[in-house]
DNA sequence: CGCCATATTGCAACCGGTTGCAAAGGGGGT
DNA sequence: ACCCCCTTTGCAACCGGTTGCAATATGGCG
């Protein structure tokens, strides 16, 4: 049913080297030749087979895709990016929905055997050796959202989870927060790991600091460890690792009559676009998130190009933006 | 560096067809001879390369999945259900995502260059026509969220969106709203029409009716265009095609000062799980995602199995959620 | 033990393109 | 018109598997 370049060949009376040719990049082919086969191809309807070429050429022109945060909000935006992105350079997203797995060994096998250019894993709740599984397989990839690293064994693109850990702390300390606490995603997650180091981090100063972890990144579990927290703690303000945690744990201290910001401070981490919705209207630390997924496309087709390229870390930063879930910091806010 | 068939026939002693049938389903070999392949095959960690054989078998394992609603947070469960869902099944996705375009012409090329087995379109705001340009070419296409049809070209799984409409128009009645309105989605989507004509069947009753769009289904359309009606408008109550634009609509309302659900009322459509969040806490019609992704996945592999199959519509039902933005049956709540 | 039907195996062509190599074509200079 | 050299073209092998067909092996039965 689909036109193939020998029919193309046959019709246009030339070899089926010089359809190929017409299609290939760079390759010798006359003007003459190139009008024929153009003709041809036109009045056929043709479109050559990527995979088929690929067969020969050893590149499919499809990049994995990999995450396992199907729950958040924030990877809207995150798909958006990558799948806008990839298609616009001429590539083809082939996404893995990791659900519980933590193994790479069955999403290497498969991308083997769809033979994927490259590979970015996008998640900051994967193990770093997670990605690591796919380079020693002989496939480029790109860690987006891991972690940082002075020499890292894989190409990671992200933030500073320290240093966002440490902002949080030091704005929340601004404000007039004494008792402050964090309150992280999974705690097997390198960016609920770095962003509470950063957290933790500094001068006593008369500040009490408490720290606690939600199951998985997503509202239901931020709402069910605030419930939790809320019969023990007392903390005057939380940093949660993540703007969906954040709205979760909103929900719970409102459902417990708790009010933010009078009562309750929180600081989020991501920016999602929903954070700026007024019934949501959350402060959070803004992770430049286009940013990060532009230079995660640009560096995994560097490393189509050379694949044996020495892995970097690339640190984009971050930066806070004021709403309304902190209190100002002149002093505490009028009820 | 990948193995390839040829290494596992050479190092087990057998003919490259010998292994290619230890790994098809249904093929002819002996016990003997598939314990003998299948050592090979492990030692040297063989797994069949799927687009060098779908180029004999003529079948990829890959499915198309088209969609332009990157966002509206309801795409996250619906990205996750149909990935899931497919990996499940031994399929993999290949997404195109649709931002402006309505014009299939280029998907229809680029899928046939990936040679797709099949297709499925998600997505209630492209027309009917862009799902049938699949099928006359040649693939298989399940249109998902499409327009229900008595003789329909292509095969839609979905919900009845005309009955929606009217169901929230009934609703509303039901609660004593007697200025209702419709803010709908982009004009031309399927789904807006259908739910607009739903919403305005019936007698009048001494109800006013009235209704407007926004431009797309999203957050910031929706509360755009309904800070544009509340200059004009004075509806006592709002069906919005989508919880997106209610959750939209809901914040020009606030913003505005106008209280919900003492001043104004809102009913959404879809339930997404956002919908059940405090802070939002939306009363909207439930349609069923999982079962109709379920139900669309299963249609595509039969479409698989049997390509020239009569297409079907499929219509799954909707049901009211109860929750806070709406007024009770038993008149005006207390401020 | 021989015969025949059935199950298993290998050969070789093919899926849709690509590409190294050698042959053919074209242009410029004399 | 001739020669030389650079372009353009076609041939044929190959990418990693699949599969129709014929050859061979196996098993059942008399």
């Amino acid at each position: 049913m689909p036109v193939t370049l020998k029919e193309v060949a046959e019709l246009a009376g030339v070899s089926t080297s010089a359809v190929s040719r017409t299609f290939t990049e760079g390759a010798s082919v006359s003007a003459k030749m190139r009008a024929k086969v153009h003709a041809a191809a036109e009045q056929l309807g043709y479109a050559p087979n990527v995979l088929a070429s690929g067969l020969s050429t050893g590149r499919t022109k499809l990049i994995g895709l990999i995450s396992n945060n199907f729950h958040n909000p924030i990877f809207l935006e995150v798909f958006d990016r990558f799948t806008r992105g990839l298609q616009e350079r001429g590539l083809r997203p082939l996404i893995v929905n990791l659900t519980e797995e933590t193994d790479p060994f069955n999403s290497v096998r498969l991308l083997r055997q769809y033979s994927v250019d490259g590979v970015i894993v996008a998640s900051s709740t994967l193990p770093p050796a997670f990605a690591l599984a796919f380079r020693q397989a002989g496939m480029p990839v790109v860690h987006t959202f891991g972690r940082r690293s002075a020499h890292p064994e894989v190409d990671v693109i992200g933030i500073d989870n320290v240093a966002c850990g440490a902002q949080a702390r030091r704005t929340l300390i601004e404000r007039g927060y004494r008792r402050i606490a964090f309150l992280g995603g999974p705690e097997q997650a390198t960016s609920t790991q770095d962003r509470l180091k950063g957290f933790l981090r500094g001068r006593a100063d008369g500040v009490t600091v408490s720290y606690s972890f939600a199951d998985a990144y997503s509202f239901e579990a931020g709402r069910d460890e605030m419930t939790r927290l809320l019969q023990s703690e007392d903390a005057e303000a939380f940093f949660c690792a993540d703007d969906v945690l954040s709205i979760g744990a909103i929900a719970a201290l409102r459902g417990a009559g708790r009010r933010v910001p009078q009562d309750v401070g929180i600081i989020g981490l991501n920016d999602m676009e929903m954070a700026g919705w007024e019934s949501i209207d959350l402060t959070t630390i803004h992770q430049p998130i286009s940013a990060i997924i532009e230079a995660s496309i640009d560096r995994v087709i560097a490393l189509l190009g050379d694949p044996r390229a020495r892995p970097q870390s690339q640190v984009l930063s971050c930066r806070l933006v004021e709403r309304g879930t902190l209190r100002r910091r002149d002093g505490p806010q009028d009820t």
